[in-house]
RNA sequence: GCCCCCAUGGUCAAGCGGUUAAGAUGCCGCCCUCUCACGGCGGUGACAGGGGUUCGAAUCCCCUUGGGGGUACCA
C-alpha cells in the first residue's frame, strides 16, 4: 500500500467532546505510526447548525494537545478545499455521474408527504423506509418537474435485493440485507450534500486510506460501500471505534459539561493526562505500560489493540492519571501551572510559592482543587477545640494547652525563621519534655490551621505562615483552650 | 417496532482451545509518619444465563438476557 492517509472530520459545533478528540487521536496515531499523513477536514454541510468560531475551537484543541495535521483548511494541501461547504461544485459533478449511472435519482417528495409516510409506518408499527415514490420517474417526468422549478433532493438508489458486506478492522465482517437499507438523501434541497454523500466523495478524492470514525456510522457504512462500488472506487479500510459512554452508561452529551476537552482542561487536568487517558479508553497496548507520551503512543499504537465494546469514561481514573502527571512535573513546572490556583485563595498574605509548591505537588490530583486546600492561609478558620483531641497522638485540650504554651515560648525566641530552625527548636522541645513528636506537633498544626487535614505538618505550616502569624495563631489557640 | 453491533471484577482492560483468569483504577487494611498526601506492602472483587462443539472452553456455534448504536433534507 502507498502512503497511509487518515482524516479527522468534525463538524463545527463549537464543542470538542472527549469522544471526538479520541477519534482524532486514533486517526492521528494510525497515520503517524505508519509514517502517514493526518488530514483535517471540516464537515459543515449542515448550514443550520453553523456556529460562530467553532472551527477555532477545533484548531485550538488540536494544537493544545499536540495533534498536528499535515493538511487542512488553515494550512492547505494538495487535496483542498478542506471545508465541505467550499466543495459544493465537486459534489454536483459527482452526483450527476451517479444519476447518469442510475445509482441516484431526483426525488420531488415534499417534507409533508414524507412526514405522513413516517407517521403511517409508526401507526402500522413497521419500519419506515422511503417508499420509492420518485424512484422510477421517467427522464421526461424529471425534466418536466425540474423545468417547472419543483424543489427536489437527490437520493441514493439502493438495490432492493441481495446483501452488502463490508469488512471493518475492529468489528470484522458485517453483512446486511439491502432491503433493510433506505434510499437516503445524498443532496439536500439547498444543494448541499449530506454526510452520506460527502464523506464518500471526499474520502476518495482526498485519498484517505483508513476511514476512522465512531461506531455510530457502522450501520450506514453498507450504503457508503454501495456508493464506492457505484463509482468504481477502491473501498477504504474501515476503522470504526467503540463509543465512549458516561458513567451512567449513556452516550456522552454536550449537556454533560465535563465531557468536553475544554472543560477538563479548564478544570485543571493536564493535556498530557487527558490524551493519555482517552488513548486507553478503547485501546490497549497489550503490555503493562499505562503512561504514554504522544510519541510513545505513536510508537506503540496498533489497530488490533482496539476493542469493540463501548467504554465508560471514569473520572476517578482520569484523576489518578492526572495526579501521576502532576507528580512527574518538576517543582518549578508545578509552580508554573499551580500559581493561578495559589492566587485564588491567598490574597492577603505574602507566602512563598516555592514552599507552597513543595507542599502541594504530591497532594494535588486536579489543579482546581488547590484552593480548598489552602483556605486556612489568609484567615484562620474558626474551629472547635475538640480538634486538639487525637487518640493516636494522645493529645487532648489539656495537654495541648501546655504544649502550645511551651511551643510559643520556643518559637518566640527564634531568630532565624526557616524550616530547619523551626524543626530543630520544636524537636528540642519535644526532647526536653520527653514526649512524642505528635504531642507537640499536632496541637501546633491545629492551632496554625484550624483544620483536621492540611497539606504539610506543623513545621511546614509555620514556615509558610511566617513568625508573626504563627505566634498569633498559637496565641489564639492558647486563648481558646484557656477560656474553656 | 425493525436493522446492526457488543458482553472478563464498580470502571479501564490482558486473554485469542489447556493460565492458580494478568495489570491498572477504586475500595479496605498494614507500614512510613506531626494530620493529609506521596511512597511501600497486602487484601477485596470478574468470565451475564442456558444449550451445544471438543478429551478440554472466558476463548468456537446457537438461544436468552442485558447494554449500545442506527432508523433525519444531523453528522
Amino acid at each position: 500500500m502507498g502512503e497511509v492517509r487518515t482524516r479527522f472530520a468534525p463538524s463545527p459545533t463549537g464543542y470538542m467532546h472527549i469522544g471526538n478528540l479520541r477519534t482524532a487521536l486514533y486517526a492521528y496515531l494510525i497515520a503517524k505510526s505508519n509514517d502517514g499523513k493526518f488530514i483535517l477536514r471540516i464537515e459543515d454541510t449542515d448550514q443550520d447548525r453553523y456556529v460562530e468560531g467553532a472551527i477555532d475551537v477545533i484548531y485550538n484543541t488540536l494544537k493544545i494537545v499536540g495533534i498536528e495535521h499535515d493538511e487542512g483548511p488553515d494550512i492547505g494541501g494538495d487535496y483542498g478545499p478542506y471545508i465541505q461547504s467550499e466543495r459544493k461544485e465537486i459534489y454536483q459533478k459527482y452526483i450527476k455521474e451517479l444519476i447518469d449511472k442510475g445509482d441516484a435519482y431526483y426525488c420531488f417528495c415534499s417534507k409533508e408527504r414524507l412526514e405522513n409516510l413516517r407517521q403511517e409506518s409508526k401507526n402500522k408499527k413497521i419500519p419506515f423506509r422511503y417508499d420509492g415514490h420518485c424512484r422510477n420517474l421517467t427522464k421526461a417526468e424529471v425534466e418536466e418537474k425540474l423545468a417547472a422549478g419543483e424543489k427536489y433532493v437527490i437520493r441514493q438508489k439502493v438495490p432492493q435485493t441481495g446483501t452488502t458486506t463490508f469488512k471493518d478492522e475492529v468489528f470484522g465482517k458485517i453483512t446486511v440485507e439491502n432491503s433493510s437499507l433506505d434510499d437516503s438523501i445524498l443532496i439536500k434541497s439547498d444543494g448541499m450534500p449530506t454526510y452520506n454523500f460527502a464523506n464518500v466523495v471526499d474520502d476518495h478524492l482526498m485519498a484517505i486510506t483508513h476511514v476512522v470514525r465512531g461506531s455510530e456510522y457502522l450501520s450506514s457504512t453498507p450504503k457508503y460501500n454501495l456508493l464506492y462500488k457505484a463509482f468504481g472506487w477502491e473501498i477504504p479500510i474501515y476503522v470504526h471505534l467503540p463509543l465512549i459512554l458516561r458513567e451512567d452508561g449513556k452516550k456522552l452529551s454536550k449537556r454533560e459539561g465535563d465531557a468536553s476537552f475544554e472543560d477538563l482542561y479548564r478544570k485543571g487536568f493536564l493535556k498530557e493526562a487527558i490524551i493519555n487517558y482517552i488513548a486507553l479508553l478503547g485501546w490497549s497496548p497489550g503490555t503493562e505500560q499505562e503512561l504514554f507520551t504522544l510519541d510513545e503512543l505513536i510508537e506503540n499504537f496498533s489497530i488490533d489493540g482496539l476493542s469493540k465494546s463501548p467504554a465508560i469514561f471514569d473520572m476517578e481514573k482520569l484523576r489518578w492519571m492526572n495526579g501521576e502527571y502532576i507528580r512527574k512535573l518538576s517543582l518549578d513546572e508545578f509552580k508554573e501551572v499551580a500559581t493561578p490556583y495559589f492566587k485564588k485563595p491567598i490574597k492577603k498574605r505574602d507566602v512563598d510559592y516555592d514552599v507552597l509548591s513543595r507542599l502541594l505537588h504530591t497532594r494535588t490530583e486536579v489543579l482546581s482543587e488547590i484552593p480548598e486546600q489552602l483556605d486556612f492561609v489568609d484567615e484562620l478558620p474558626d474551629y472547635d477545640i475538640e480538634l486538639y483531641t487525637h487518640k493516636r497522638m494522645k493529645t487532648n485540650p489539656e495537654n495541648a494547652l501546655i504544649h502550645l504554651k511551651e511551643a510559643y515560648k520556643v518559637l518566640e525566641e527564634l531568630e532565624d525563621w526557616s524550616f530547619d530552625s523551626i524543626h530543630d527548636s520544636l524537636m528540642d522541645l519535644v526532647k526536653k519534655l520527653g514526649v512524642k513528636n505528635g504531642q507537640v506537633l499536632w496541637p501546633v498544626r491545629v492551632a496554625l490551621s484550624g483544620k483536621q487535614y492540611t497539606p504539610g505538618g506543623a513545621i511546614e505550616l509555620a514556615e509558610l505562615l511566617g513568625k508573626e502569624e504563627t505566634l498569633k495563631r498559637i496565641k489564639i489557640g492558647i486563648e481558646k483552650l484557656s477560656s474553656r
